[in-house]
DNA sequence: TAAAAATACTCCATAGGTATTTTAT
DNA sequence: ATAAAATACCTATGGAGTATTTTTA
């Protein structure tokens, strides 16, 4: 035989009542059965815990010790029971969270700090991945949710849109655009030498690129892979370069933001004041409620993102 | 309802194996009830632990969270069970000791080396306290055993000589009486000065002191209560003192320790050579299984005691 | 169609209740 | 005589077994 949660909780109570008879009444029943479960006990355990003459009860060494193992005992039972419904809830666990080098950096830290602050037992571990990587995470099951660039094969992932943003154009303190008044349109960077993103690694910014530039006269020069690289490049005084607005809180030195004039978005219900689209992406029929309650983080987040940028 | 062990076991042993079949065949029954078992299982922690189409079983994220509390449970169940026992058996446990300061210096040493070795699952409370504090101490549990010196209420305590050892003379360095060769009886002493000890906190030496003096011509100058303390006033040229062979340990320098001529016990089977005894006293009836251990090992630690007397 | 979990139904082991005995004060 | 634990005996809940159904790959 072995030893049951019963029979803990019966020990307990007649340890701390040291009476049978009050025992039985705190827990719910009667005196005899409450004495078998007792014999019971110190047999399987091998061990008298109680020592009882007819006219008291007390505890053996042995008893006391494993008091307070039994003690430890229920504390855990609920503790677990308590966390695997805090899991289940989604309010405790692991979270894989995907993110994208340059672009998610701006929601990332707010997003972050909410987490620790509000969900403190969910532990966090991040992968920072190219969107296509992600996507392949998220199908492995290495990642829950991601924050990427569309597009996506909506196939196997759901996303939805969590911010946007202007596009900016980067360009060299001191050179003559940087001082030019108001937004300004493709016809303005005639001529001019343009670092852009490689078309597969980067497809997102590139294909922005050209979409801005569609018509203009400007000359493509680079392909990086990084929206940081393109900025240095730009002050390294490579040329001019297209990025998200959320990119002047990196702070590079030597460089000027300027404003651009709203263009076509690339799809049906885009913003062209706001063409930079960040999405969160999890597996299709992944929407467990730790995924839902960190996507409403997630918005919250965009939000102070949103609230940064205006000021 | 409430989460019984047989659930835990079960819902491990499946969670293992993945597969409800095999898990029941571990658990020597049939499928039906352990599937029983599961859903109970999860109905009462309010969390779907595993995730079960017909064709295969996995865990969920709150299952996997439950399986390693799970495991910490069932491992805690096995120690407590097994700590009683050992508890029971006496190589568990707190041990209160009891100790005089200056005799039992001698097979401390030797009894905490052996304990800590040997059985380290006891945990040594010292209390340092003269023979009749100690007495009081055990007849109130708050000491399991002591060491002291005679004589002892035999109606509330029993006791053991664990080591007996010869009375040595404590005489200046320099002084004649130092330069005596072989033992040295009564008469050696006459006209001397004597450092002899409290008639009631120090009784076992005072009248140690005193019976061997007898018909001797000496003047009995001082009375310390502790060995040490006479010792330090021989070496500031006080006298001389009777103290245990084992004295000569502390190192107090200035002194010279002096074989002594055998003489009367103070009881029927003591042995002349060796007069001065030690003994174990516990709680009559309170010869727990725990003490029964300590008990042998405080004779072998008298043992190596006797042996460092002879070197 | 086959493999595996879930369900239906039966049976028995055991936990709990009532009545009584034992034991020590 | 009383208080409290232990024992005897009975009852019934619930856990385990067998047979069967359901489900999906």
């Amino acid at each position: 035989m072995d030893v049951t949660f019963d029979q803990v909780r019966s020990f307990i109570a007649v340890a701390e009542e040291l009476h049978f008879g009050r025992a039985a009444e705190r827990l719910a029943m009667t005196q005899p059965p409450l004495s078998r479960q007792i014999q019971k006990l110190e047999r399987v355990v091998g061990a008298q815990l109680l020592a009882r003459d007819n006219r008291r009860v007390e505890l053996t060494p042995a008893g006391a010790s494993f008091l307070e193992d039994c003690y430890r005992l229920v504390n855990t039972v609920d503790q677990s029971v308590a966390h695997a419904r805090r899991v289940e809830g989604g309010s405790a666990g692991t979270l894989h969270l995907g993110f994208t080098a340059g672009s998610a950096i701006g929601i990332l830290g707010p997003l972050l700090g909410m987490l620790g602050e509000e969900q403190p037992d969910i532990e966090v571990i991040l992968h920072e991945r190219v969107t296509g990587t992600q996507v392949d995470g998220i199908r492995r099951g290495e990642i829950d949710l991601g924050l990427a660039r569309p597009p996506f094969d909506t196939n196997v992932l759901s996303s939805r849109v969590v911010a946007r943003e202007p596009l900016r154009a980067v360009v060299p303190e001191g050179h003559p655009i940087a001082a030019a008044q108001g937004p300004l349109g493709p016809e303005d960077f005639d001529g001019l030498p343009v670092v852009s993103y490689h078309p597969v690694q980067a497809r997102y910014f590139h294909e922005m690129t050209v979409r801005f530039l569609v018509n203009g006269h400007s000359r493509i020069e680079q392909h990086v892979q990084q929206i940081l690289t393109a900025v240095l490049l730009v002050a390294a005084g490579e040329g001019v370069a297209f990025v998200p607005a959320s990119t002047a809180a990196l702070g590079v030195p030597g460089v000027v933001y300027k404003t651009l004039m709203d263009f076509g978005g690339g799809h049906p219900d885009s913003d062209p004041a706001r063409p930079v689209e960040l999405h969160a992406i999890w597996a299709r029929g992944g929407l467990t409620p730790m995924v839902r309650l960190v996507l409403h983080l997630v918005q919250r987040a965009a939000n102070v993102m949103d609230d940064a940028l205006d000021a």
